[in-house]
DNA sequence: GTTAAATCTTAACCTACATCAACTTCTCCA
DNA sequence: TGGAGAAGTTGATGTAGGTTAAGATTTAAC
């Protein structure tokens, strides 16, 4: 028997909307996570490592990016409380990632290596069920996105951001959200002083 | 039993690749299978319908695409022979979709009701495994496709294209081509004749 | 096999967004 | 709590790629 404590019952409740775990499946799965505090600033991950792990955010918020041949940052995605976070390409092939994952804040995660996630899906199946949906759902929002940068004007996709995302719209720095659409931090500026 | 046809060696291959199938499951996966012929130019799937529907490519080529409010098409992705094809936006959510699939040439596909996929998942568990699989890999290569739109100027990304797609530079439109890549025919074309 | 339609090319001009630079305002931690 | 660095702003200028239009070439359907 465990005691459940706070961070545990955040992915609980995340993964209870997609699949039911009797509590013994929830203490399988509680004891495969290893929490882990990142100062702001800090990495979870940088680029060229191996990523070995999913990471599930309790607190504070994460954001993905790379970094092209100009030195210039790019955000793939940013992960707030309540969402995962992982550099899916280098986790899937075991092979050295392209992102850099920073808190942008104190941020909390709770950590589920590449190996507990495989012998979950063995043990307990609806795991799989679990993170195929998750999978399917982050394609989805991808491919939404790909399409708007090839249909929108920046402007239109900040307006879609402001939709979509609107707690993360007070909480980001500028420079990251202009970062994600696709614009520099002046120009991104520009559109938001014509309103 | 039942004698196995040619189109259903090619799909069998296709899911071999990450998991074994007894003879019995074959068999069962296999019945579930439509198979059907879209003509150069029709439609298996247009905007507003709801994807009932993965589609399986077992002849020919698919692209899908989306309309903007300035009636130009942008290409979110083809589908060779050997390639699934879906609106995943629709399919999961049953709502109506936003993408149009349409026939490069004349094309076979064989068709997975999204009813006849889930019963899989029950029945045979493995299905969930080589869908995840899948998924994980459209990801991925989803959101290099977001980097590379972030981070390289068009000249590049129709470098890329070239190095990951060789085959579909010769049998692909040039117009359907530039779409995918983010560019309009015409600086397209002058892309080209700069080499 | 012909021909109409679709695709591709080239050129002149245009615009959304980038770059550079200088300044102002935040923010965080010593 | 003050000050140094980060973030945001504003203006002048540059450019990758878009638009329009017209002609050349390919393709496919009858």
């Amino acid at each position: 028997m465990r005691f459940l404590h706070m961070p545990h019952t955040l992915i609980l409740n995340n993964i209870a909307k997609h699949i039911h775990l009797t509590p013994d499946e929830q203490a399988v799965f509680t004891a495969m996570l290893q929490p882990r505090t990142i100062k702001r600033k800090q990495f979870l991950l940088t680029d060229g490592d191996i990523c070995k792990h999913s990471a599930f955010v309790t607190q504070g918020c994460l954001r993905g990016y790379t970094v092209d041949k100009n030195a210039i940052e790019h955000v793939l995605s940013f992960a707030p409380v309540d969402w995962w976070m992982a550099d899916m390409y280098s986790l899937i092939s075991q092979k050295p990632g392209i992102l850099n994952i920073e808190a942008l804040e104190e941020t909390q995660v709770l950590l589920l290596s590449k190996h507990n996630q495989e012998t979950l899906y063995k043990q307990v199946p609806k795991f799989e069920h679990f993170f195929r949906v998750l999978i399917e759902n982050s394609l989805v929002a991808s491919q939404q996105r790909l399409i708007d940068g090839l249909s929108l004007t920046a402007e239109d996709r900040y307006n879609n951001f402001c939709k979509r995302y609107p707690t993360l719209i007070n909480t980001l720095p500028h420079k990251q959200i202009a970062s994600y659409i696709g614009v520099t931090p002046e120009f991104f500026s520009r559109m938001r002083s014509r309103k």
